[in-house]
DNA sequence: ATTTTAATTCGACGCTTGTCAAATCAAAAA
DNA sequence: TTTTTGATTTGACAAGCGTCGAATTAAAAT
């Protein structure tokens, strides 16, 4: 598999562009093929600093090398220079899973506001208390319908405040109520 | 005049995208717009580290915050990355010449072969010849006829080895020789 | 064989950058 | 008003990076 085809390969390659002398150096060399000491007389560099860099813009495969007698010519290969930002930078969804717990804040939530199984505090946040009212409505059977007394009990195992929690759930539409039968909503 | 449009601010461009945490953090904004903390717990990391490279994200124009209630909501700015690698690389020539000394290599060799107007060697290298060569035929008037004898007047200012400049001059396409007679030629 | 020339490698130096803890701010909730 | 909560700033530290001089290599000219 190419390497520019994964987060690292992809941050390499942006970052071997994200330099100044580096998109001089890709500049000059796009006018013509040009070799190391040229660059390094053009750019006011030691010949060292003007290896480096190439060294970087050949390995992303931007650059590519071809002897000349003594000298090693370098031109812009213009397929890598093809892609959209929005395209390198679209990740697959293996390479975010391992680095992202993507599910990392509704837990740290959940570990917030739930101690012993019993919710200590009604979120004031909306984005909180979705994430709260989504765990608690995990405790109704989708299609059963429920009386308020049900309804009740089972919310009373969460916090004492079950009018609250009861308008909270339906006005999240995570339950129905029509004519004082519940529902839960499951899309 | 937009920033990412000079040098330095087509760098600095790819410079904030050319770091894998951003990648990841682009990619997570990409999926639906998200806020500092939520980032923070997903790719375990400080609510500042995330500030910071969500600060770097925002001054090159890739994302945009807005407040919601108590957070800051960033979201992507497609618009931004639109552009083909290639499109933001491309230099204009005013940001090119302030930094490019473009004929400082010609003139370090210039430098080198000539001592007080004379050519104190004939370069080996071809490169260098026609460099040399190209600085002697301009002795030369165009479209004038010169007959052998009048050149070898003109070439020995610069070097005993006429024979050898003579044929530098007609190899290197710098001259024409037709029944005796040279002329410069002027493209 | 020796010398020249371009390129590369290595080690060193200083500047930049990523990360975090602690302090501060700003906005909304209690 | 006082507390809570998310965001930002500051300072510190370590890691990374750009630059150079010196030594080395590779190829070609003498």
């Amino acid at each position: 598999m190419n390497k520019s085809e994964n987060l690292e390969g992809k941050a390499e390659l942006l970052k071997a562009l994200g330099h100044s002398t580096r998109l001089l150096i890709l500049n000059l060399i796009r006018m013509k093929p040009r070799h190391g000491e040229e660059l390094a007389a053009i750019l006011n560099l030691k010949p060292a600093t003007i290896s480096h860099h190439l060294t970087k813009l050949t390995n992303v495969g931007v650059l590519v090398a071809e002897k000349d007698q003594y000298y090693q010519v370098f031109s812009v290969n213009q397929h890598a220079l093809k892609p959209s930002l929005s395209d390198i930078i679209h990740l697959s969804q293996q390479d975010i899973m391992p680095n992202a717990e993507v599910d990392a804040y509704r837990e740290k939530v959940v570990k917030t506001f739930f101690k012993l199984g019993r919710l200590t505090k009604i979120p004031a946040q909306l984005k909180k208390q979705r994430i709260v009212l989504e765990k608690i409505v995990e405790e109704f059977e989708p299609e059963r319908e429920y009386t308020e007394r049900e309804v009740n009990i089972i919310l009373l195992d969460f916090n004492d405040d079950v009018a609250a929690l009861r308008r909270g759930l339906i006005s999240q539409k995570l339950m129905t109520r029509v004519k004082g039968i519940y529902q839960r909503i499951t899309e």
